[in-house]
DNA sequence: GCCGTTTTCGGCCCGACTGTTTTCAGTCG
């Protein structure tokens, strides 16, 4: 089973928002915040810490550190219960609106009796809204915009979330006796940014236990359907996970066509019936004589139509079925390909651990280098000051000459809303390498959005493109800029663009990474972690590459650190100002 | 509620934008 960080972390988290609504102390909530923000990324799993390890978290003090404890004890916390009555579980929803807060989602259940985001919705579009304080006809827009944008992810989950929950249920199965093979298939398998639901696959000769443990696993909480070969469970949070049990010998077909997509089994299976085969779950067959001819693995499914094996994560439609029949798929980017991170935070600014904490998580994975990017010092929140950016500095240089890897010094540069960043630069030249992003003024007319980000390619010491779009999946939309006239830029001036791999970015998406690539761009697959444990959310962003189509040469944090450095250099001196 | 080269109380994440106001509350990063 997975950490219990994370359910621990989301208690608090909703602790925090019943504290908001119900008008509790600011200080006191913000505290719960970041209590959860600090679990969430703790390296150890909660549940096997006592008291005194508990308050070894940071923001964790006796209080937290007992209603944890109740927590994990009893499954629930009598504090959060007597919270819970006192407010209705529709202003909860109306704060996931963005532009609604808690307060105005508090008014709007008070004032207008909304209970939920359909009621909501219904009442503004019916005029209701008017005349109450606060709300004038750009409000409501706002409003139902935000829900349109809420809506638009509706059913579907992060891949993160899919990915935990099919872990845990793939990990359960494959204990069961007789479970020859289990793992999932479907759009998690390809990397999607979001999953409707989760597809397991599994072979046995006997499906009827693994069936029995499938719909008695804790975390079910309603049994959809359950037969002999196939049962659908939804589990708590909403996530639909369907589980199909098949006989050995047909694994390689049954995992080819449940890991779709359908346009590239619809390609694929055009394929066989023009070389008189038929291709369904059961296997490859000979249409004269409805004999087996493939089906054990994928691998042979795809070399008897011809085809080299497809990685999932190409299975779209979009060539790679004529790729595959010309032997000329390209060798994707993997994990074990990547060097270093190049866009990372510490407790500095908004990140949890301390710099020491971070390297060493760094070391323990194995990287050469490491860049260590706090938020630069025009994001007011964050407090950052010259002085305490050059004292990491020297923290860093020191850490770094014990050993391990290579440390970068670096920096997040917001991009203003004329392209300019925070420093001069004589100070930026001190930086080993600025990742720079949008962090504010998203909604600015297209031409001024995309003139702010060619300027911060074109500034010799942006050497990473942040989060280019900035969209917060299911949260914010990317910005309305001319994506190929900032790509084409950042390939003008040696400008490297990142693949953010926080599960909620995914930012280069793939269909953009699809056209930088023949911008000619240069990508760097960066975590943004902001705790040790997030360094591993790079799964996601090398599954969104590899849905772009990229290799390993794409990518230069898979360089080694001498090529890396000097393509900082080269756009340093290339665009060197007078 | 947490925390302390500020130390057991009194601070704590600040500033800008938005939409609505006529002086500001709410929301966001």
């Amino acid at each position: 089973m997975g950490r219990a960080n994370d359910a621990v972390a989301a208690m608090l988290q909703e602790y925090a928002d019943l504290l908001t609504v119900t008008g509790g102390e600011q200080f006191k909530t913000r505290v719960y915040e970041k209590a959860a923000r600090a679990v969430a990324g703790h390296q150890v799993d909660v549940a096997t810490l006592d008291a005194g390890g508990l308050r070894q978290i940071p923001g964790v003090g006796a209080s937290i550190a007992d209603k944890i404890a109740e927590y994990l004890h009893n499954g629930h916390l009598a504090a959060m219960d007597t919270l819970r009555e006192q407010v209705s579980g529709g202003v909860l929803e109306l704060t996931r609106i963005p532009t609604l807060g808690p307060k105005r989602a508090v008014q709007l259940h008070d004032e207008l009796g909304v209970d939920s985001i359909d009621e909501l919705r219904d009442a503004i579009v019916a005029g209701k809204l008017e005349g109450h304080r606060g709300f004038g006809a750009r409000a409501a827009e706002n409003i139902l915009h935000g829900i349109e944008v809420l809506e638009r992810s509706h059913g579907r989950v992060l891949l993160s979330a899919a990915t935990a929950a099919a872990e845990q249920v793939v990990e359960v199965l494959r204990g069961v006796p007789g479970c020859l093979r289990c793992t999932w298939a479907g759009s998690l398998r390809r990397f999607r940014e979001t999953v409707g639901d989760v597809d397991v696959l599994a072979a046995a000769s006997e499906p009827g236990p693994l069936m029995d443990a499938f719909t008695r696993l804790p975390s079910v909480d309603d049994v959809l359907a359950k037969g002999a070969t196939k049962s659908s469970v939804r589990l708590q949070g909403d996530l639909q996970v369907d589980l199909r049990v098949v006989p050995l010998a047909s694994w390689g077909a049954a995992l080819q066509y449940f890991t779709g997509s359908k346009p590239h089994n619809v390609r694929v299976r055009e394929i066989a019936v023009r070389a008189g085969f038929k291709l369904s779950e059961y296997g490859l067959f000979r249409v004269e004589d409805g004999s087996l001819v493939a089906s054990e693995t994928e691998e042979v499914v795809y070399e008897r139509l011809g085809l080299q094996w497809v990685p999932p994560p190409l299975r779209e439609d979009r060539g790679e079925v004529e790729a595959a029949r010309e032997g000329a798929l390209p060798a994707l980017v993997s994990a074990a390909d990547i060097r270093g991170d190049l866009h990372t935070h510490t407790d500095l600014t908004d990140g949890v651990a301390p710099l020491a904490e971070m390297v060493a998580a760094a070391r323990a994975r194995g990287y050469e280098y490491y860049a260590v990017t706090d938020h630069a010092k025009n994001m007011p929140m964050q407090r950052m000051t010259d002085e305490k950016m050059l004292a990491q500095r020297r923290e860093l240089r020191e850490l770094a000459s014990a050993g391990g890897p290579v440390l970068l010094h670096g920096t997040e540069l917001n991009i203003g809303p004329d392209g300019e960043v925070d420093w001069p630069d004589e100070f930026l030249r001190g930086f080993d390498l600025c990742v720079a992003s949008v962090h504010s003024h998203f909604t600015q007319p297209a031409e001024q959005l995309t003139r702010r980000l060619v300027r911060a390619c074109e500034n010799p010491y942006v050497t990473v493109l942040g989060h280019p779009t900035t969209r917060l999946i299911g949260k914010r939309p990317p910005l309305d800029a001319d994506f190929d006239a900032v790509l084409a830029a950042a390939a003008r001036t040696g400008t490297i663009v990142e693949i953010n791999s926080f599960p909620d970015r995914l930012d280069l998406p793939d269909e953009l990474i699809l056209r930088a690539k023949r911008h000619g761009v240069r990508f760097a697959i960066d975590t943004d972690a902001h705790a040790p444990v997030h360094l591993d959310h790079l799964r996601y962003g090398i599954g969104t590459a590899q849905r772009g189509w990229l290799t390993a040469d794409d990518v230069v944090n898979t360089w080694p650190i001498e090529r890396l450095r000097a393509c900082i250099e080269t756009k340093r001196a290339a665009v060197a100002r007078p």
